[in-house]
DNA sequence: CCTAAGAAGTTGAATTGTGAACTAGTCTTG
DNA sequence: CAAGACTAGTTCACAATTCAACTTCTTAGG
């Protein structure tokens, strides 16, 4: 039985705080996207190609990468397969857990990323980086750590 | 040719609260997503559900429903559909523009609203609104408007 | 060791999203 | 008022995402 509490709506500042970031998040994203579309990349890969070429050996475990990346394993799978088809990766086997595949960067993944992440660190410094002050900046940062935090507990993953 | 500017990578700090953001939102978006799921809805749906709601007699023009969820004509179109299938809106002639349509709540899309909204509002407390103390939520109302400004500007949408 | 439970990944069908081409109505202007 | 330019919206073909089923390997327990 549901007990009858009253709904806590939002105040006016709550409600446009939220909105404001919920339009941001969408425009933003729509907008890095775009940036990125002369090269031949989404968000998603490029994202991908960061990861790998922050690992040891520029490679990842599948499943790592997908929950690095926040994505369900099935997701990846294919996302992975059209990086493959692109050249930008390849698969490769675990010795030690026979199950197991690496996503590898591959050197023209490597290279692509070299050529591609001054215009995409630019686009989001022009988009949003610059347009805060340094203390915002870092208000924004401890204001959203905990939320992060908090979120990453209700696992429960894509 | 290019002029050959180094490029200014994001600082430590710069590069923290950037990953900060974009893994609170997707976080967020899921979770958010997560607990509409039970009541058959998306995000999406919700948002249009919104937006009808607070119209001048619960309808909007396709387009200005678009500009206002921020989605391609064609993918709104595509989403009315789905939600005219569901029983939540109806199309209607515009009388004074006969290439216009209107978006239009029905009684159950009304209904369905007023069930869901107190969870959804809920659900956003519970994972963003109250895990900010009352100042950092202005100060980022404050920090993000001019963003959401900017990138507003950046018209060439979806 | 053998079996059952569980983890790593893939696959394929069904949904949803994208982009360009298309239909139909409106506006402008010569 | 007719032609061309433009706007509203849909449609079609294709790409990306989801979800459940499936294969293969690992590991715990008895």
């Amino acid at each position: 039985m549901e007990t009858e509490t009253a709904t806590r709506w939002l105040t006016d500042t709550e409600q446009c705080a939220w909105r404001t970031h919920l339009e941001v998040n969408r425009l933003l994203t729509y907008q890095l996207e775009k940036d990125l579309q002369p090269f031949g990349l989404t968000m998603n890969d490029y994202e991908i190609l960061v990861n790998l070429s922050e690992s040891e050996d520029l490679r990842m475990r599948m499943s790592d990468l997908a929950s690095a990346t926040l994505q369900s394993k099935s997701r990846l799978s294919h996302q992975i397969t059209r990086m493959e088809n692109a050249g930008l990766v390849r698969r490769e086997n675990c010795e030690s857990d026979r199950r197991g595949l690496f996503a590898v960067l591959t050197d023209h993944g490597m290279e692509t990323m070299r050529k591609v992440a001054p215009h995409h660190v630019a686009s989001v410094r022009r988009h949003f980086i610059d347009l805060l002050s340094p203390e915002a900046l870092t208000e924004l940062d401890k204001a959203l750590k905990p939320i992060a935090e908090h979120l990453r507990g209700h696992r429960g993953r894509p």
